[in-house]
DNA sequence: AGGGCTCTATGATCTGCCTCATAAAATTTT
DNA sequence: AAAATTTTATGAGGCAGATCATAGAGCCCT
């Protein structure tokens, strides 16, 4: 979300970590500034019957764990490397800094807590339909309209069952079910199972 | 969240609204910001079969609304006044005036949404575990850590299992029952029917 | 005090999501 | 190419939250 050559003057340090990697866990206190450079991440919940809920599922460019800088208060969910991926690292002090010293940086924050808050209100409001395939729908509508997950070519959704069932709290039997139904009724295009929107 | 005098030297105008009267729509253009000097305003969507989906009650000197000034798309949930109320309104240009001229101020509004993302996350966290109890048992934790909604004086939680069914998606039959065996579990303590925490 | 409303409460029934089991297909790894 | 892993798929059954019905308790309003 900020500039990687800013970053890396203010003193960034970039690492690679493997897929399965652990950046932050819950409870942790937040440190540092997180921001994806390449690969995949998870932001997510893992339960101990092994059940996991997905916040977010963090892109190329995208940043993750902030809003624990905002408010000083430890980690609700755990970052994870879904694959391979380059991850830049800031202190939350040179953050700050950042922040204190560029308006324009700080609105651009403001806006990406607007959005994802966007989100989490969208999915809430979903949830309370208590139908699968209308959750599932709003959840894809959104990811359609945003072009997150969405491949520029071929317009494919780059969501597995699983992880869309990780992400709406459903089952992944549930999650299939639902798809299929809203295939039935035209509501959703699926070619050789994968969502194309 | 801003204070009531800077707000009125920018412009702001003070509206007192009745119960049930409704302050902006879902789906309407932001273009204005809200903060509620005194009452309270429920932040909420309406569906067709009459349920609600509480996204926050809103209480004295908080804003509502204010995240869609920053991405300007349209609300995704309503504001209706619960009880008679006293609003003041500036309009979005000034509102961004205000930012930009004053750092302080706006880490405020990121702080703000910090919280409520925080909120958000653990609310969906605690969905995952598909257990009215767990979910309540969070919810009321949430509330008593952060002395929302929870009387000073009495220590009451002073929210009606209504309230906390709109809030968490879950019934109102449900909620009684759970609270009933978070009870019985002396996970809390309930007094004439009132939570004390 | 009385009327109207909301809130709290409880039982019975139903629906549908979760769970478990199994297996084929697709993808990744060796 | 083969093996291993993940993903997709389908069926059967159980369980719990939703739903519907009913009613008392508490509260606000004239």
């Amino acid at each position: 979300m900020i500039e990687v050559a800013l970053l890396l003057s203010k003193g960034a340090t970039c690492r690679k970590v493997e897929a399965g990697e652990v950046i932050f866990s819950e409870g942790a206190s937040p440190l540092y500034y997180y921001q994806l450079v390449e690969g995949r991440v998870r932001w997510s919940n893992f339960f101990d019957n092994g059940k996991e809920t997905m916040h977010w599922l963090v892109q190329d460019g995208e940043c993750f764990g902030e809003f624990a800088l905002f408010d000083g208060k430890p980690y609700v969910a755990s970052a994870v490397a879904d694959i391979p991926s380059t991850v830049l690292r800031l202190s939350a002090d040179a953050f700050h800094e950042l922040l204190a010293e560029n308006h324009e940086i700080h609105l651009e924050f403001s806006k990406g807590f607007a959005r994802h808050l966007r989100f989490k209100f969208m999915f809430i409001r979903a949830m309370g339909s208590n139908s699968p395939e209308k959750m599932l729908k709003e959840l894809i509508d959104y990811y359609t309209e945003e072009g997150k997950h969405v491949c520029k070519k071929c317009r494919r959704l780059m969501l597995t069952r699983q992880q869309l069932a990780n992400i709406s709290g459903l089952r992944v039997e549930t999650v299939i079910r639902a798809m299929k139904l809203l295939q039935r009724d035209n509501r959703i295009c699926i070619v050789k199972g994968k969502v194309i929107v």
